[in-house]
DNA sequence: AAGTGGTCTAGACCACTCT
DNA sequence: GAGTGGTCTAGACCACTTG
C-alpha cells in the first residue's frame, strides 16, 4: 500500500535519513513551518515518512547539527529563528564589555541600481533595484562602527518606506518582523585596511587610520543572499579567536 | 582477566555513551593507542564495555565529532595524527596561492627561564626552563611571517640539541617525530598592531607598518599546552572567513 | 498524566577495504 | 571472503516539560 508519498526521499545515492533531511529542509524553506514554530513530533514524522523512529531521528539530528533546527527535550523540535541580533561585536572589543547593544544612526538611505559587484554578491543581475544604507553604530555615545549595507529591493520595500526614526538598533529582528526575511546564516570575511577621509570622519578617527573590515553576506532559510554588509572599525579594537582541530 | 576495569564510565550524571567516550579519551591520552593507530573494532569495544554496539558507536561518533578520532568505512577507527603542518597560511594570502609550504629560517634559539606571561600561558610556573625560538618564514624567497615560539623544556629537549640545519619547515610533524608530542588542537587569537623596528627589519617592511598578529596556544592529546606561538605578518595580506550560524 | 525528545537494546542487512 | 564501519528496525525505558 500505501499512498505513494511523493517521495521527497527518492534522491539517488542518498541514505534514507539524509534524503528525509533534505526533504524536510525544502519544506521548511518553503514556509511549511515558519521560524520559531515546532515541527510535528518524531512519532508523527516517522509515520509520515514510513521509517523507524531512529531513522527519522537521525534526519532531525542532522538538521539540528546544521543549525536549521533546535531540539528541546520534553518540548519539541523547532525551526531556528533568525540569527542573534548583533554578533558584529564578536569581532571588536571596545572599552565596556557589558553586552551593550550598539546604538544605530542611519546616515543615508537610497534606492539605487545595484553596481556590478554588489549585484553579483547578492545573486542579482546588475542594475536591479537595491536599498543602500550607511549607518554608524555607537557604544557609550562614541561612534565605533561604520556600516555599508545593500538589500535587494522588492523584498525589503517596507524598509524603503519606514521612517528613519522607527528603525531598530538591531536589523535582523526587524527584517523578520517587517519584511518576513529570516537570516539563517552568514559568512564574514575579515581583512585589514585604512580609513578614507569620509569614513574616518564618521568614526572620529584620523584619515588613514588602520581599520578592520568585515564583509558579510547573510542568507535566508532558502539559502538566498539577502544582505551584503561591510563593517569598518578601529583595527586596534579588533580581536577574534579561532579554534583549530 | 580481568582486571576490574577501573570503570572510567562510572561518572555520575553522564549518559552511558558519554562516560564511555570520556574513558576512551583518557586511555588515548595515556598512550594506549598512539596517534595514527587503530582502535579495536566496535564489536570488541562494545563487549569490553558491556554495552550494545549502538551505544558504543555513539561514543565513537562523539569523539570523532570532537576531532579526536577518524572513522574510515571498511578500515577502522583511528586516533587522529597531529594537526596539519602549516595552517598559518589560512590567515594570510600572499601573491602565489599555490599551496607552497613557507620555508623556515631559525633566527635564534635560546634556553631561558619562562617569563611570567609565557609561563602562565604554557601552564608552567614562572622561571621554569623553556626553549625560545625566533624564525622567519618565506614564500618565493620573500620573508613573509615572523614567528616567536616558546616550548616547555624537559619535553622539547631534543629540539634544544638538534642542529639548526636539520630543522624542518613544518614544526608539528617534527614535534611528533623527535619529541613524541602530538598537537591535537590549537586556539588562535587574532589581533592587529604595528611592527617594531627589529620586527620590521626581519620582514623587509618599514617600522610602524601595520601587521596582523596571530597568538596561538597548541595543545596535545592530553590537553596540555605544549606551544605558545605569536606570528606576525603584513596586515594587508591578512584575510579570514568565518561561518556564522 | 500526557506528550515530547534522550538513551539503550539486540538484532539485520548493506557498503567498503583488504588479502 | 572476512572484517570493518554505515544504515535501519522495532521495540523499551527514562527525563523533561506542560496542562
Amino acid at each position: 500500500m500505501t499512498l505513494e508519498l511523493v517521495d521527497a526521499a527518492a534522491e539517488p545515492g542518498l541514505s534514507r535519513y539524509a534524503a528525509i533531511a533534505a526533504g524536510l529542509r525544502e519544506r521548511i524553506a518553503a514556509g511549511e513551518w515558519p521560524p520559531g514554530t515546532a515541527l510535528p513530533s518524531e512519532q508523527v514524522l516517522a509515520a509520515q515518512q514510513g521509517v523507524a523512529m531512529a531513522t527519522l531521528r537521525r534526519a532531525l539530528e542532522l538538521l539540528a547539527a546544521q543549525g536549521l533546527l533546535e531540539r528541546v527535550h520534553g518540548r519539541g523540535t523547532f525551526v531556528r529563528a533568525s540569527l542573534a541580533g548583533a554578533p558584529m561585536l564578536r569581532f571588536f572589543r571596545f572599552g565596556d564589555g557589558s553586552g551593550e547593544v550598539p546604538a544605530s544612526r542611519i546616515v543615508s538611505r537610497r534606492k539605487v541600481a545595484a553596481p556590478a559587484q554588489i549585484a553579483q554578491r547578492l545573486g542579482l543581475a546588475k542594475g536591479e533595484p537595491v536599498l543602500h544604507l550607511l549607518r554608524v553604530r555607537s557604544l557609550g555615545g562614541k561612534p565605533r562602527l561604520l556600516e555599508d549595507l545593500w538589500l535587494p529591493l522588492p523584498m525589503f520595500q517596507p524598509l524603503a518606506e519606514l521612517p528613519i526614526a522607527q528603525w531598530e538598533d538591531l536589523f535582523y529582528p526587524m527584517y523578520a518582523q517587517r519584511c518576513g526575511v529570516h537570516v539563517q546564516r552568514a559568512t564574514d570575511e575579515i581583512g585589514f585596511g585604512t580609513l578614507g577621509a569620509a569614513q574616518a570622519a564618521h568614526l572620529a578617527l584620523p584619515a588613514g587610520h588602520p581599520c578592520a573590515r568585515v564583509a558579510r553576506r547573510a542568507h535566508d532559510l532558502a539559502g538566498r543572499c539577502v544582505e551584503v554588509r561591510t563593517t569598518l572599525g578601529d583595527a586596534h579594537a579588533f580581536h577574534y579567536t579561532v579554534q583549530i582541530t
